[in-house]
RNA sequence: GCCGAAGUGGUGGAAUUGGCAGACGCGCUGGACUCAAAAUCCAGUGAGGGUUAAACCUCGUGCGGGUUCGACUCCCGCCUUCGGCACCA
């Protein structure tokens, strides 16, 4: 027998599948579809990692399980290639992004081919592509014609000493990571996207997809719907209100004073009633340097300024109550302003505490004094004239229907979700197709004129005035208005990296059609995602905006479905070897080239599988690299224990048969550390038995293929099986032969186990009872004992009570 | 702070979803093979007690309570770690 020798082995078999196209997508539509979707990744500077290969291999094997059990499956890979770090990269080494791009791209496919996916390498789709950003460009357009795209004022990151806008991630405790100086707040016009009038569909149609329990729940509590009133308070002495959202109106007799965000338009419109507007002014500018992040911290202490001069009215007491500022009240939810209720809100009763301001009990049932009192679900009211003695259900009802009778008040639903802000002002990103007229104000680029292509420059820095590079390129922003042909200029503002991931999985189905974003007919066959693993730190962001784009996609009827996603599942993290998250900076990142050139792809696949439970994180340990290894060294062995037979063997034919039945179960439930671990027992049980059939190997060879497929084909061609072995059939199992007849059933006395009965899978308790009386260890702690009770489960457990 | 997860031997993890805790792997210990080492193979391996050896007993799934014949699993209250918090993707 050769030597196991996985360099030669993978990279002859890699060239195999290559030049048969073993991978590529048919259009047999006679055949039922499997669509998978990994999210494809940001092809970096610094390469894969060993984290990457983990959800693609995951896919891999279903896909390669799939089209053994008859499936034309789908299993595309591409590159989110636009965004910051690109840029970043070639601002500081005076290279064009194209370029990074182009470089990074290559290193990532030379690696990802040389782990073995089976990927349909022929539909390769790059955000950065034109004819890949012209349909970006192209749904941005309706999206604009639509009405849901539109210009709006919202505070950016702003670096006083660079005079440029940051991203979040650039903002490191508050002052700018390039030169260190100070970020405050500055309002900035941009594109923005209507996501918040899909947020009722992006809840409700969860039910229709299959998604894990915790990417619905994080989906949901980010959209974050509430059922509430708007209601109004008087402002004393003016023809005026100021309007706040609550979901309690019940507590509105206990409402002894506002809150308003540093920002809200109140204060500046009556800045000449406003007595303290230095200290107000002070206060604000103080704000503006917090992130909302950091003004929502329930922990840090309550800071704000009474507005002097101006009160508002509490609807209900018409008593004249004070208005305040804090930084605890965001202007980005609900109105911007509330009614604080400090007897039943946490951060209310701290205000309230600290400033000396009244504390009303308005539900029973706490001890205000001591703190807040929440949780009033089942709390009556109180101190509340009109509602008195109902219970929180109904008080809200009868005070919703008293203030929208009097006009004081309207039921609303609200969202935490914002609008999407779209606009950045970078240059490695989609420009915007839109051109602005004096005349015709903002105009889409026709069709025709699409892509618009990102112009060459030489400087990708963002402009003094926070303008976008492309500002600078006055040649590129002159242009003519395409409605009315007077003199017009370009936006400069380029789109969010989100863009060309929000639909990528669309135009794998379709990836060179110039004429429409995908065929309609191939859209109907392949639609929707059948299968989309991705991190949970895509939750929120990525997976909410493409549900969002693919909607609207609907709306407008060019997709078939409502949504893009039958069902979505989410992988750990793979972490350094000291349990920490694997960065450079760390010192700690695993690169798979070195594993693959130590170990061989086969290894790393299977120990990417075995690692762990394939939804948590999970350290890297080069110790389990090395087992995984010797697992495969072992399969290679089994050559030399094969004798001659096309049926199973006697002795494994039970163990087969289950082992078929966990790893076909296991594969598909995402459980691949357990489907590997049986496979290592079935391994096991071939070599205690000496030898094995042809039969039994083939199976076995089968059932591991898609965790390592270039030594499983490899064997299979030795052994001279016939055929490649990724075009066997998946293998059947029968429940018959998995079934026990006897087990060994385990004896409780008081709940511990005492010893096992030999038992017939169908045998009754009396026949248990009479076993276990047998049984001398069980007996010993039976001897003088009275039973006072029997639990009998069929087929599990037998427990004796006794005393 | 808010939202979502997780916590089990020396170690990664398993447990048919309320029924024998620790499968499978790593590591370690001992043995075989070898001039020797590596590789490989065999045996052992939660802690404590007990025995020449076994049997056997007690404890044990982050912490504190509870429900149950029976809890890693369910309930209540904590602690710790991780993911997200809207311009990293």
């Amino acid at each position: 027998m050769t030597k196991y020798d996985p360099k030669k082995i993978e990279k002859k078999w890699q060239n195999i599948w290559e030049e048969n196209r073993v991978f590529e997508t048919g259009e047999d539509r006679s055949k039922p579809k499997f669509f998978a979707l990994v999210e494809f990744p940001y092809p970096s500077g610094e390469g894969l990692h060993v984290g990457h290969p983990r959800p693609y291999t995951a896919l891999d094997i279903l896909a390669r399980k799939r089209r053994m059990e008859g499936y034309n499956v789908l299993f595309p890979m591409g590159w989110d290639a636009f965004g910051l770090p690109t840029e970043n990269f070639a601002i500081k080494h005076k290279i064009h992004p194209r370029e990074v791009t182009r470089k990074n791209v290559a290193r990532f496919k030379k690696q990802l081919k040389s782990i073995g996916f089976s990927f349909d390498w022929s539909r390769e789709v790059n955000t950065t592509d034109p004819n890949y950003y012209k349909w970006t460009q192209w749904i941005f357009i309706k999206l604009f014609e639509k009405g849901l795209a539109y210009k709006r004022e919202m505070p950016i990151n702003w670096c006083s000493s660079c005079k440029i806008g940051l991203a979040n991630e650039e903002v490191v405790a508050g002052a700018c990571e390039r030169c260190g100086g100070e970020v405050v707040r500055r309002v900035k016009n941009q594109w923005m996207l209507k996501i918040t009038e899909y947020a009722d569909r992006l809840i409700d149609d969860l039910d229709s997809v299959d998604y894990i329990d915790r990417v619905k729940a994080q989906q949901i509590n980010w959209i974050g719907r509430s059922y509430g009133m708007d209601v109004k308070f008087q402002l004393s002495g003016k023809d005026d209100y100021l309007e706040v959202f609550t979901t309690r109106p019940d507590t509105l007799y206990g409402a002894t004073y506002m809150v308003i965000a540093a920002e809200h338009p109140l204060l500046d419109e009556y800045r000449d009633d406003i007595e303290n507007m230095d200290e107000v002014v002070k206060y604000q500018e103080y704000a503006s340097k917090k992130s909302d992040f950091e003004r929502t911290e329930l922990s840090k202490e309550k800071t704000g300024v009474e507005v002097k001069g101006l009160k508002a009215i509490n609807p209900v007491t018409q008593k004249e109550i004070p208005i305040w500022i804090s930084d605890y009240v965001l202007m980005s939810y609900g109105t911007g302003a509330i009614m604080a209720v400090p007897a039943h809100d946490t951060r209310d009763w701290e205000f309230a505490k600290k400033f000396d301001l009244p504390i009303i009990e308005v539900v029973k049932g706490g001890d205000i004094e001591k703190e807040a009192y929440t949780d009033t679900e089942s709390g009556v009211l109180i101190n509340s004239e009109l509602i008195n003695g109902l219970s929180v259900e109904e008080a809200i009802e009868k005070i919703s229907d008293w203030l929208e009778e009097r006009d004081l008040g309207t039921r609303r639903t609200n969202y935490k979700l914002r609008d999407w802000i779209f606009s950045r002002q970078r240059y490695w990103g989609e420009p915007i197709p839109l051109v602005y007229c004096d005349k015709c104000k903002w105009v889409p680029l026709p069709e025709d004129e699409l892509p618009l292509e990102l112009p060459d420059i030489k400087n990708y820095e963002p402009t003094d005035t926070g303008e976008s590079p492309l500002a600078n390129i006055r040649d590129w922003v002159k242009t003519t208005c395409p409605k009315c042909g007077g003199e017009a200029e370009r936006e400069t503002d380029t789109m969010p990296q989100w863009a060309g991931s929000s639909w990528y999985y669309l135009r794998y189905i379709d990836p060179t059609n110039d004429n429409q974003l995908a065929d309609q007919e191939k859209l109907k066959y392949w639609l929707p995602v059948d299968w989309y693993n991705g991190g949970m730190e895509h939750t929120t962001l990525h997976l909410l905006y493409s549900r969002f784009w693919h909607k609207f996609l609907y709306d407008i009827g060019v997709v078939p479905c409502k949504e893009p996603y039958a069902k979505r599942t989410s992988h750990g993290m793979i972490l350094g070897e000291n349990s920490e998250k694997m960065s450079k900076s760390r010192g700690n990142v695993v690169n798979p080239d070195d594993i693959i050139d130590e170990y061989g792809a086969d290894t790393l696949r299977a120990y990417e599988m075995f690692i762990g439970d394939f939804e948590q994180s999970v350290p890297w340990l080069e110790d389990g690299v090395r087992g995984c290894r010797r697992y495969l060294e072992r399969v290679w062995r089994l050559q030399d224990i094969v004798v001659s037979g096309d049926e199973y063997s006697e002795e494994l034919e039970a163990s087969i048969h289950k082992t078929i039945k966990k790893v076909t179960e296991d594969y598909e439930t995402l459980k691949f550390n357990t489907a590997i671990a049986a496979l290592m027992t079935l391994l096991n049980e071939f070599n205690d038995n000496g030898s094995i059939t042809k039969a039994d190997l083939k199976t076995y060879l089968i059932l591991l293929n898609p965790v390592a497929p270039h030594i499983t084909e490899e064997i299979w061609d030795i052994m001279d099986f016939g055929g490649m072995l990724n075009e066997q059939r998946w293998p059947a199992y029968d429940e018959d032969k998995i079934k026990e007849d006897v087990i060994e059933m385990p004896v409780q006395v008081n709940g511990r186990v005492r010893g096992t009965i030999n038992i017939g899978i169908d045998a009754d308790q009396e026949e248990a009872n009479r076993l276990a009386r047998e049984n001398r260890a069980i007996q010993k702690h039976l001897e003088g004992k009275q039973i006072i009770k029997e639990i009998f489960i069929p087929g599990k457990i037998y427990n004796l009570v006794v005393k």
